[in-house]
This record gives C-alpha cells, structure tokens and sequence, in this order.
DNA sequence: CGCAGATATTGCACTATACGCAAGGATTTC
DNA sequence: GAAATCCTTGCGTATAGTGCAATATCTGCG
C-alpha cells in the first residue's frame, strides 16, 4: 500500500498538473490556455508537461476512479434482485467520485464545451462498461442483455452528473436516486405491452 | 429540394474529402495520414481542407443523418406499445445508416482507434439524445425515464454497429433485432423483483 | 448578356502541439 | 557508495490549425 518516493512525487505531480490545467481552464476556457502557460503553473517544463499527459484536454480529465474489485465482486455474486445490487455498485462508485467533488464540477465545465476531452473520458468509460459487461455476464445469460444492463449503468452516472451540476442543493448521491428511478421506470415502461 | 450548384459542389467536396481521409486512415492509421496527404488525395489545398473540416477526425467522421421529422412525429404521437414504436425508429434510423455501409465500416475502424474521433461522434450522439429526449417526453411523464429510454435507444444503434462488425453474414439491420432484444431482456431483469 | 455582391479557394505567415533524442539529476537497490 | 533506473529538461523538428489578403467562381438581377 505505501507507494515509494518516487511513486508518491509522480501522483502529486500529475494532480497538480490537473489541477493547473483545470484552474486555469475554469477561467479561460482550455482552448485559450496553452501547454507552456499549464506547465508553468503547474512548476514544471513544458516537455515534463508532455511526460505525463499526451496532451491538454487528457491533463483535464485525469484518471477517473477505477471501480473496486469488491465492488465488482459483489455485483458478480449477489444474490438480490439485479436492480437492487447493481444501486449498491453505483453508490459506491458514486462515493468515490464525490471524494473530490471540486475538480469533477470543473470537469463538467470543461466537458461542456470540449470534443477531445470527451472523447478522452469516453475512452474510460468504454473501458468501464467492458468491466461491468464481464461482470454482469456471470449473472445474465444474454450477453446482449449484459451489455445493456453495463450501459443502462454507466449512462446513470453520466445523467446523474449532468443532474448535480443543473440543481444547487442536490447531492451526487441524491442525483443518483433520482436517475436511477427514472431508470428503473424506463424499463417498466419498455416491458409493459399497452 | 434541389440544391444549388455551390452547395452541390460543396457537399461533393466535403464528401470527397471524407472517403480521402477514410480511405488513408484505414490503409495507415488515422494518426499516420497529415492534413498534407488526405488534401492532397481529396484534390484541394491544405487550407482548403480546413474551410471543410476543423480537422481529420472531423473529416473521417462527417455528418451522420439526422432523424427524420417523420420518424420523430411518429414516435411523439404513436399509439403503440412504447417498446414497439422505439424499435420502427430505430428500424428507420438504422435503415439510413445502411445506405453507406462502406464508409460506415472505415469509420467503425477509426473509431476504435482514435479518441478525438469518438469525441466529435459523442457530440452528435448527444444532440441526437436531445433530440430523443425532446420527443419521448411527450409521451412519458418522469424526465428521468424519458432521458434514460433515449440513452438506451442510442446506444442500442451504437451496439448493433459493434456486433454488426464483428459477424460477418449478420446485417445491420439483423444485429439491431438481436441488440433489441437484448435491451428488453435487460429492461426485463431491472423489473424483476427476485 | 453582363455586372454587383456573395461565397470559395488558395498562398503565406505565424503560433501551438507533440514527440524523439541526449545530457544531466535524483532515487532506488544492493 | 556505486550501479542501475527513472525523471526532468532543453533543443530540434514535423504537423496542426488559424488569420489575412488576393484571386477565382457562383448567384441573382436588371
């Protein structure tokens, strides 16, 4: 668990790089802000910058929380109803990003008005619902369903996000609840036959 | 209807444009081709490359079709069971996907391999999903659920893209009955209660 | 037709991005 | 504390992308 020197100085340099990146961004917009204006602020050279991100927009997007492997585990083999255990995942997960909430409402900014940088964070989340697929196919036997199931969740979070940013005095977990009933309601609606 | 002879022409160009650069792109790698190359194959200056396109993601990935007003009204208005009437439009949309299947398989290519291209396609999936959203919540109350069934009707076309690469002998419009089938298995087991 | 206004194409110049390479500094390992 | 490893940095270079101004082409109207 204790990372080295070295380990430990690479995580603080890549946070503070976001965070100059974002801070920056925030006020500018990321496409005003140069390479060499981020690394400055951030203390370090322009070709460091390049060492750790390949470019701007994947310094504003940063690594997102990978989901646990309990987490997982306990999706894989849970017993309760799907709908239910796979809440109990999204609100970890959804714990886990709350942990730095400044820094994801200032990547919803950059988010809004930024292409490359969505395409970076998709590239995650794609990664993310190839997890959740696996997982989900120890349950589900359709794998088409499985995949549909994987998007249904990773999409919650997304519109959760979206939901937290629009509503002062809203919690991202709050968010969450609200979503994922009007999930849950959409597959009612989907199964229902009148 | 009929257009006039410029904005003719400027469609041809950007169209042509777009095979140059799927074209390269699938020979090379996307990340391999310059603007230099694809202008130059497409028979224009570099600069003009940029009048067209803001850059060679963009040109790879073009202008997918819109929905149709008629697709949209029907499903506002339908009277069917909501299931049903999703799929006669997806049924529609994905019918004018097919009528470009080559390029449609080079994009899938570039795709898989380039971040900012799948940025610049996220962009139009989500006006698409607006656009969904918009219409469903004619038709469903909760917001929440009119959101999430447009999410789940977007992707089941980005789904059906993904299985119809990867089988050879499955049409598209074959892999969408499977991926449909599979969102209501999934809608089906978030209902469940067991 | 033929001309005026609008739109397209192009070259040129310039800034920003991104990476390879090599030198020098710091950290780890033994 | 010496050797191996990794990190930072500067320099050089290829490519991306845009503003500007000149030239060419198209459209509508008299």
């Amino acid at each position: 668990m204790t990372l080295s020197l070295r380990e430990r100085r690479r995580q603080q340099t890549a946070h503070d790089i976001q965070l100059a990146t974002l801070d920056l961004a925030v006020q500018k917009g990321l496409e005003n802000v140069t390479t060499e204006e981020i690394a400055a602020a951030a203390g370090i050279s322009t070709r460091t910058f390049f060492n750790y991100y390949t470019n701007k927009e994947a310094a504003a997007v940063g690594a997102p929380p990978a989901f646990t492997e309990a987490a997982k585990e306990a999706l894989r083999d849970g017993s309760g109803p799907l709908a239910d255990d796979l809440k109990l995942f999204l609100d970890q997960h959804v714990a886990a990003l709350t942990k730095d909430e400044p820094i994801l409402k200032m990547i919803g900014t950059v988010l809004r008005s930024n292409e490359k940088a969505r395409g970076i964070l998709q590239g995650f989340l794609i990664m993310e619902r190839r997890e959740l697929t696996e997982c989900l196919s120890h349950r589900v036997q359709n794998p088409q369903a499985a995949a549909a199931l994987a998007s249904n969740t990773t999409d919650a979070v997304g519109r959760a996000i979206v939901l937290w940013e629009h509503e002062e005095n809203l919690s991202l977990s709050a968010a969450l609840d609200v979503v994922w009933e009007g999930t849950i309601a959409a597959a009612a609606l989907l199964t229902s036959t009148s």
